[in-house]
DNA sequence: GCCGGTTCCTGACGGGGTATCAGATACGCG
DNA sequence: CGCGTATCTGATACCCCGTCAGGAACCGGC
């Protein structure tokens, strides 16, 4: 799993092969099958591991702020460590998001269950506020927006939006759609 | 590749191979290499010839609206249209949006510049709106955000967020983020 | 120290997809 | 009819997949 991590940063989903991840691991195929019965099967086990391992963290990342005293700030450090979190695990969660957009069961599965807790706290966050628009929606649309600046972050600041600018405009968002404040 | 459009409707873009391309456009594998060198290439040939048809299509579909008399109506057309326009397509702008997050820049170009008629008469609205923020980043996130809940749109739907709703949703951070309108 | 059991690893191999090329087939035109 | 051109394909070498039988390392009991 290590080695299919470290291949993942540099080569395209789907051009992972068994032979490759064997030798960086250095094995032999063989000894692959012995753990997972396909390169899916490893990704799988990768993206359970990485949502069972952060579902609490990245719900805390938005109940431990004090939204009421400083929601500017607040919104600001969930789009900043939503961001960091993604990059951080850039591979696993790229593969999880294509897999989830191809209709894999199994992979949308995790994805929900990884993104659960974070827009269960903005879902709360939405209710108790009384933002007009459906909370879950809300919510829901607002996670999806972070995943994909997340994923396409290198392509916006190559278009000419800075990461700062990029945090900023997403935490306006969040503020506006969550919390009902210009 | 019609063929291959066919095929991309049920098969992974892991799993989509020659052999099955050419089986299904009733040729041999190696009629298929005498116009591509490989899947991706084919790939990109089908991207390039969507982003060429559509990119006008989807700036009028932003252009043409009276934002004035009608903001509210208009949001709400332009987040249905695209998402319309994304299911239409989805093969391809799945796999375009694949390639591009994993840095692929022959994809990534392809999607900038299908995405920039829309993007650009965004940005145009935000400026003229005086709305408060980056007018280039605020664009770039709604579209992205677009692009995204249109890819996602099953898997909203199966965790319980209606088609309609959507694009209530969608339409409600366009008009709070380009228009500056509550 | 030896031994049997258990666990883990790998060389070897059939099956199938990739990519190439020489040769076959179809077509347009004088 | 005959010739040049464009298009297609069977045959082939190569590589990756996935499996199995057999080998190496480890470990507790005697």
């Amino acid at each position: 799993m290590d080695a299919t991590g470290v291949l993942l940063e540099t080569v395209a989903y789907r051009d992972l092969k068994v032979v490759d991840i064997a030798r960086e691991a250095g094995t032999s195929p063989a000894t692959f099958y012995q753990y997972f019965p396909d390169v899916e099967a490893a990704m799988l086990a990768m993206a359970a591991d990485l949502g069972e391992a952060w579902h609490d963290d990245l719900s805390k990342l938005i109940t431990n702020r004090d939204w009421e005293g400083d929601p500017d700030g607040s919104a600001h450090r969930v789009a900043d460590g939503m961001l960091e979190f993604w990059t951080r695990h850039k591979p696993v969660l790229r593969v999880l998001d294509m897999a989830s957009m191809e209709g894999d069961l199994r992979f949308r599965d995790i994805r929900t269950n990884l993104l659960a807790g974070a827009t269960e706290a903005l879902m709360g966050l939405a209710a108790k506020r009384e933002t007009p628009g459906d909370p879950r929606a809300s919510a829901g649309v607002v996670v999806g927006m972070l995943a994909h600046v997340a994923n396409h972050q290198h392509g916006l600041e190559r278009w000419g939006v800075s990461h700062d600018l990029l945090v900023e405009t997403v935490a306006g968002i969040i503020r506006r759609t969550i919390l009902g404040v210009a």
